[in-house]
DNA sequence: ATGGTGGCACCGCCA
């Protein structure tokens, strides 16, 4: 047996106003990397020491408001790249940590708003665009992990209400396609070498509505994706709800996945 | 119920 490794992905919602709940989550739950989305912090104002206050390098990248991602890690990366390695564009949604035994990308998948919105043909260009990145500078043959907020439910099994959800834009024809086109390269679902065809387990739960997670009114959205030298190498995955279910909870709670290397 | 509210940066936008 190798030594484990654990990664985590949580859409924070603000990293600062969810400090209370992230740092107390790190220190019990000690992952190796834990992937952060919609930081909504800039760079400045990031707040790292109650990171390295808890043994965690971290890195980040956002300009405030909105968006904004993060990784922070118990080992220092050999290497960080911001945005899409191509034109350094998108900064605040991609964020890349190379390790000595494997590379790790964190995302924040635009939305999308509306189907006809311009929101949502953006979202499908971020997806072909990021779809380009993986081809021209990655191999599906690598240790490669990608972990974040993609905002697409890939199967019906993965939404509360498949029939009424049809036609949203993280639950429609044309993500899925865009989607598939990550998993056609080599990106595979971790969670569902685990869970294949099991539902009733979601990573998000709108806090708008009463009662979202007791009413199991949740989407799964947000993965841990793996080229297969680590697909094959998981050993488990879970959804923690405890941070979604506490006082001031973000719709997102974490998803945690470990291997063996 | 096709709404709601929280977060940030401003007086609306985004999820």
């Amino acid at each position: 047996m190798g030594r484990e490794l654990k990664i985590a992905t949580y859409n924070v919602n603000s990293v600062r106003s969810r400090l209370p709940i992230i740092i107390p989550w790190l220190e019990t739950n000690r992952p190796d990397v834990l992937c952060l989305q919609e930081t909504k912090v800039r760079n400045e104002a990031f707040p790292q020491d109650a990171f390295t206050a808890s043994g965690y390098k971290v890195f980040f990248s956002g300009s405030g408001g909105y968006n904004g991602v993060a990784i922070a890690s118990c080992e220092e990366p050999q290497k960080v790249s911001i945005g899409f390695i191509d034109d350094g564009k998108e900064s605040d949604r991609l964020l890349i940590a190379h390790f000595e035994n494997f590379t790790i990308i964190t995302i924040y998948v635009p939305q999308g708003r509306e189907k006809d919105s311009p929101h949502f043909t953006y979202k499908l260009e971020w997806f072909t665009r990021f779809l380009k990145m993986l081809e021209d500078d990655f191999s599906p043959l690598e240790p490669l992990l990608v972990c974040g907020d993609m905002n697409v439910a890939p199967e019906a099994i993965d939404v509360h209400d498949p029939l009424r959800l049809r036609g949203h834009v993280c639950f429609t024809p044309e993500v899925w396609e865009a989607y598939a086109y990550w998993q056609d390269w080599g990106l595979k679902d971790v969670f569902r070498k685990f869970y294949p065809k099991v539902g009733g387990l979601y990573s998000f739960f709108d806090y708008r509505a009463i009662n979202a997670v007791e009413k199991g009114l949740g989407w799964r959205i947000d993965h841990i994706l793996a080229t297969e030298p680590l697909y094959e190498k998981a050993t488990a995955v879970s959804i923690d709800l405890e941070p979604r279910l506490a006082a001031k909870p973000s719709d997102h709670t974490p998803v945690i996945a470990t291997f063996t290397l």
